[in-house]
Parts: structure tokens; C-alpha cells; sequence
DNA sequence: GTTGACTCTGGACACAACTCCAGGGTTTAT
DNA sequence: ATAAACCCTGGAGTTGTGTCCAGAGTCAAC
């Protein structure tokens, strides 16, 4: 039955704009459909699965240029060792944030418990104690600290 | 005592470039610092306890706006509530991040165990069943999918 | 055969969040 | 007093991900 849409179809099929459509087209990271007599593009099932990939991987937090690795895996008789690779820093990656997220969230969480709190027990507050969120960030959040920055300065350098 | 230093030294302090610095500075994300005879900015300790607080914010995913509104409330003698809003709304988004993360990691976790597995029981494969993430990716996830897309589009519409 | 909806291209613009640079002034150490 | 190291400003450039637009062509329907 061989299905093939115009753009318009596919993008809301696939849940992306026309627009973005064109622009992963563009820098490659979709093949470049097939085209109508009059150069409309025409997208089938296929197309729409990679576009849908797409956005899945999206989603899931891939950057574009990563989704083109996947992309091109899928396509070529691939090395199985290189999607475990790649699989292996992604997880890594995933994990590292869920857990900074983790720990965010029951920081927020209690916050927003002491907000809460505060508010019914006592309608004018004195700034302090009140939002531990304000005074916790400033010294939250164990783990890296670095950006490469040159280690100098004088003044009042104590 | 009353430390006072120069941009390099509060930069590698805070763990910002200097650049940074004064780009934070230059969008009125931190407040303009004071200067010495020649014109150099100087950072004292809240200068630089705010830019802790913009690292760690940023670290906890706080977008540059977002933070100015923190900054803000923590100046000024905040309405409770109002964090308590920023709080919720925060909250929120984390943990729906989460979500989507776990459901990531989970499938990340059981391709890497595929792979793995396929990897060692047979040197050579097929493509097909190797990598369960390259057809995983084809139709997970559930949740949301819209972002106005106008819905039109004829040819092969079936 | 004329409308109206859709699509084409190429390129400009957007937004976040920086980063880099030139040309020139300031501090500090020697 | 001089040089090294640092800082200033204003503005351009970057990366990632798109979005918008004008001017023109195509398609389906009436």
C-alpha cells in the first residue's frame, strides 16, 4: 500500500514541526526524502519511523549529533560494540544526572515542605529560616567544581 | 576584614570564567560590583557567595532567568509564597525529568545487557536483534507528543 | 481555470549561555 | 621605571535547535 505523505502530514504524524523537518533534512541527520513530480517531498512509514526515532531520542535527552551516530548504527551492518559503547556513556551520563536530580528534588521537596509550613503557622516571616531553598543553594551540591580557570588575583587576597 | 579581590581571583573562586562574570554581570544577573580607583570590579564575600549560588542553582538546572528571580526573592523581603510557587513549579519539572530519565536509564540498562550478552555468545551477528536500543528507540516512551502542529496533509493519506 | 491550501528554497533571525578579541588602562613585583 | 600580569569596554562570534519569512511553484476542488 506503500503509504507516502506530503511534509505537513508527517510532521504532525511524527510530532515535529514542518519547519524542523526540513531543517533535519538539512544538516543531515534524516535521509532526504523522496519527492513528488513537482519536488514535494514525500515521506513513507519508514521516514516517519526515523522521524519519530527522532523525537524519541530526543526526549530521552540525545543530542542531535548523537542521534546521528544512532541513526547511522541502524543503517550500516553495524559493530555491536560501538552502540555498546555508546550505550555504556550514555548510561553512565543518565545515571549521574538522575541522581543530581534526585538529590535536588528532596531538596526542593523539603523546602517546599518548610515553605509550606511556615506559611500556615506564622503570616509574616523573617526572611531567615524561612525558604531553606534560598540559603541551601548557597552551599549545596557535593561533586565537580571545575571550568579550568586560570588560578590568580591579589587584592585584598587576605 | 573585609576581603575584597579582583575578577580572576573571584572567578576561580566561584569556579565561573571570568567571562562569565561579567556577562552575568552585563544581563543584571548579579549586581554591579564595586570598583576600585582604576575601574577594576571588586568581589566581596556576598559577591562571590551570590555566585556560588548562581553555579550551584545552574548545577540543580536552574535557568539563568530562573535564578534572577531566586536572586531576587532572596534580596528583597520576599513573599513566602511566591517561592513556594517557584518552588512547586520547579518541583514539578524535576520530577518529571526523573521519570523520563528512569524509563531511559531502564532501557539503556537492558540493551547494555543484550548487547553484552549477544557480544559474547556470538562473535558475528546478524543486525537484527543485537542492539534492542536501535528498535527500542522506534516506538517508546510514552507521555506527551504535541507541539502545535497544524494538521493537514493529503497524498497518501490512507 | 481559478481559488485556497499546501509546499518549495534560501536565508535571516531567535534564544541561551557563553567565549573570544582588539585596543587600551592598571597593579604589582622587581 | 619598567615589564608581566591583570583588568577594562564594546562588540563580534559560537553552538545547538530550531522558527519565520518572502517570493514562487504545486495540487485538489469547485
Amino acid at each position: 500500500m506503500m503509504v507516502a505523505v506530503h511534509i505537513g502530514k508527517a510532521a504532525s504524524v511524527a510530532g515535529v514541526s514542518v519547519d524542523t523537518i526540513r531543517f533535519y533534512q538539512k544538516i543531515g541527520l534524516i535521509k532526504s526524502a523522496g519527492r513528488s513530480a513537482g519536488g514535494y517531498r514525500l515521506f513513507d512509514g519508514e521516514d516517519i519511523h526515523d522521524l519519530t526515532f527522532v523525537r524519541h531520542a530526543q526526549e530521552l535527552g540525545f543530542s542531535l549529533t548523537e542521534m546521528k551516530e544512532l541513526l547511522a548504527l541502524r543503517q550500516k551492518h553495524h559493530v555491536c560494540s560501538e552502540v555498546q559503547s555508546m550505550l555504556k556513556h550514555r548510561l553512565a551520563a543518565v545515571r549521574e544526572k538522575i541522581n543530581c536530580l534526585s538529590r535536588l528534588e528532596a531538596e526542593l521537596a523539603t523546602a517546599f515542605r518548610n515553605c509550606n509550613r511556615e506559611l500556615r503557622l506564622n503570616r509574616e516571616i523573617k526572611h531567615e529560616d524561612c525558604c531553606p531553598l534560598l540559603t541551601k543553594l548557597d552551599r549545596v551540591n557535593g561533586s565537580n567544581g571545575s571550568k579550568s580557570v586560570s588560578n590568580r588575583g591579589k587584592p585584598g587576597g587576605k
